[in-house]
DNA sequence: TTAGCGATGTAATGTTGTAACGTTCATCGA
DNA sequence: TCGATGAACGTTACAACATTACATCGCTAA
C-alpha cells in the first residue's frame, strides 16, 4: 500500500518551497489529511499516538509514547502497537526517526516532502530542524555518485544548543 | 585525559588532505600509534578488539565483537568491556559509531581528523564512506549558524549499494 | 453468512546499552 | 618493603529499545 516516493519527487518538490509549519489542532488535521491521502486510515489509536508524539519537544521513544498513550486511554498500550504506528508515520512522512536518539519526532509539515537536518542538543535533548535542500541534495548527489540508489539521507548534528551553551 | 579536538582543528586539517588508507597489520599499527599518541595504553584487550573490529566489512555491533573476542581469547568477554573500549576508540578517532545501525566500524585512517559520510547498504549491510569536507563543513556551518556549539555531525546515507541495486 | 483483510491486542523474546562494584596489576613515594 | 593510588578489566544485574508470532475484533464484499 505504501510506496516510497521516487527520488525525483524530491528534486521537483525542491523548487518552490513554501512551508506551512503547523502546531496543535492544525498539525493534527494536516497529519490526518496526509495519512488519508496516502490511502491509510486515521484511527483513534493513530490519532492518539500522533497527538502524544506532537506534544513532545524532544524526540520521544516508543516507550515514552506507549506510557502516555496508555494513560490517556486508561488502558495499557503495548510498545509493539506503538512501533507499528510509528513505522507507518515514518513511511508516510508524518514523523521522523531520529537515529542518533533511538526516538521519534512529529513532522511539523507533513505532506511536504524533503530531507531534513536535525540538531539535537546533548544537554537538554531538544531537537530542532533545519531545512536546507541545497545541502541535503548535495548529500544525496554524493551518495548517488558513489553508486547508491534509493538513498535516504540521515543527517543529524549533535551539539549544544544556544540555550545550553 | 581525552579531549575532543577543537572544531578549528577540522578546518586546518581540511586544507591539505592526504589519506593513508590502512589495512591489516598496517592499520593495527596506525591505530596503536594513534592511541598511544592520545596518551592511552595499547593493551592486549584493546588490540584484540580493534583487530576483530577491523575484520568486519559491515558495521559490527558490540555484541558481535564480544562474541568474536571471546572466541579468540577462549574466555568470555562481556559486552560491557567491549563498550568501554569502543567508546575509547570513538573518542580517540580509531573507530566510528554508525548511529543508524547501532554499530561500529574501524576508522581506516586513524589520526586523520575529519567528519565522514557513511553509506550503508540496506540489503547487504556493508558500509563505505565518503570524505567530502566541503559538504561536512557546510553541515557544521549550518548547525553553528543555528546557534549550536561543539557540533558533531552524524551524516549517514541508507540506500542500495551498486552491487545490490 | 462467511471469507478476507486491516487494525489492534497479547505474550514472549531478542538486541542494545549502562550502572555499580570488585579484582588485578603496575607504579611510586615513605 | 610496604601500602597508596589509579588504570584496566571482570562480573552481575538491569534498563532501554525493538521484533516476532499469533490471537482477536470489526468491517465489508462475495
Amino acid at each position: 500500500m505504501i510506496d516510497q516516493p521516487h527520488p525525483s519527487a524530491y528534486i521537483t518538490g525542491m523548487a518552490a518551497h513554501h512551508h506551512h509549519e503547523h502546531a496543535g489542532a492544525s498539525l493534527a488535521q494536516a497529519a490526518e489529511a496526509a495519512l488519508v491521502d496516502a490511502g491509510e486510515q486515521w484511527t483513534d489509536m493513530r490519532s492518539d499516538i500522533f497527538a502524544v508524539l506532537a506534544t513532545f519537544e524532544k524526540p520521544a521513544s516508543a516507550y515514552d509514547i506507549a506510557d502516555l498513550v496508555s494513560q490517556r486511554r486508561g488502558k495499557r498500550v503495548a510498545p509493539n502497537s506503538v512501533y507499528r504506528i510509528l513505522d507507518l508515520f515514518v513511511t508516510t512522512n508524518l514523523a521522523r526517526r531520529v537515529e542518533s536518539a533511538n526516538a521519534y519526532i512529529a513532522n511539523s509539515h507533513p505532506g511536504c516532502l524533503h530531507d531534513c537536518i536535525f540538531l539535537i542538543c546533548d544537554s537538554c535533548g531538544t531537537a530542532t530542524h533545519i531545512d536546507d535542500d541545497a545541502l541535503t541534495m548535495s548529500v544525496r548527489a554524493a551518495a548517488e555518485h558513489a553508486g547508491f540508489a534509493q538513498v535516504r539521507p540521515v543527517i543529524e548534528v549533535r551539539g549544544k544548543c544556544a540555550d545550553c551553551d
